[in-house]
DNA sequence: GTAATATCGTTTCATAGCTAACGATTATGA
DNA sequence: TCATAATCGTTAGCTATGAAACGATATTAC
């Protein structure tokens, strides 16, 4: 996990980080937003988390890293998608998309192929064994999910759905 | 940006999702976690977006990762750090920590040496560069910090973090 | 004191991910 | 028509990342 700062078991930052920060940066202390530090960082963890415990949990059974997965998952759900729409849907780039769904190919889990009127584009589709794929670990993702926010409330989660989703909104991501 | 799930702009899951979902996984609908879904998805888009911002906005002045920037950062705070508890405090393998700190030092932003009593452990130390580079990073980075969760009252900030230390200490993420 | 075990960092090999460059194809415009 | 521009997918070359294996060293057991 992936975490840039270090904090102590309620959440604080650390005296020496705040030490530092000041003395090295030229920051004033109080112009360190810690509650944006705090929301940053655990977000992040969270996020991180999650991508290992699905990966090691979930997904090693086929070899599946986070990223093939959610593209199976497209193409179980729009059965054949345009590389360049893949790319946009899970918001890699277009080289590692050829890339992926070139190692999906050799596992027989998606194939390719070219349009018949346009050749600049490919389409790439979900095969039986990718389905089988997916209606096996679809379940068990979905499982992980609701364990991962079970220490939420309902309303809980309702309530940190909508802030992310503000803050997805106002940065465009 | 990774998000699996596709949502509409109110935040819903399609509804051609709950129908591929409901027939192909033989899942009955009712069982699907639609808040679960939305708090997971949500997490990671930030998480990832918040990476990318950052790597595109501030770091790659410097050709900087995210993890060579949260090394460069714990080397700032602690001077010394030994490579295990590295690897350790940024969540990574030895292994990574190994090709990176070889990256940073071939870059002559921290140094490595050897344990004279033990000499199975290594120290990796930031050097007089790695500092400045700190120095000039450091508060920009922080900027982007507060500028990503700018659209949440610091109230919400306190709460989505309070709500996300809980998942952390309930997953020992 | 020596042999077995544990620890630590590195190397190796694989995939993931990016950017830049390239090649093929289609669209545009004079 | 034909040349130029725009679009799309792939390739090449790089870093990041993990797992497994390896080599060196230290610790433990007997």
């Amino acid at each position: 996990m992936i975490s840039v700062y270090s904090f102590n078991e309620d959440g604080e930052l650390l005296q020496e980080e705040k030490d530092t920060i000041n003395r090295l940066s030229k920051m004033p202390l109080d112009s360190l937003n810690l509650d944006a530090v705090s929301v940053v960082t655990n977000i992040y963890r969270v996020a991180q988390g999650l991508r290992n415990k699905m990966e090691r949990e979930v997904l090693s059974k086929h070899g599946l890293s986070w990223t093939s997965f959610s593209i199976l998952y497209d193409l179980w759900i729009w059965k054949s998608v345009e590389t360049k729409k893949l790319a946009e849907l899970t918001a890699v780039s277009k080289a590692t998309i050829s890339n992926i769904t070139k190692t999906l190919e050799k596992k027989e889990l998606v194939f390719r192929r070219t349009d018949t009127r346009d050749r600049r584009i490919t389409y790439v589709t979900l095969t039986d064994k990718g389905k089988k794929v997916m209606e096996e670990l679809y379940p068990q993702f979905h499982k992980g999910e609701v364990e991962i926010v079970s220490s939420l409330s309902v309303n809980e989660q309702k309530d940190v759905s909508e802030s992310l989703r503000r803050v997805i909104k106002e940065n465009q991501f």
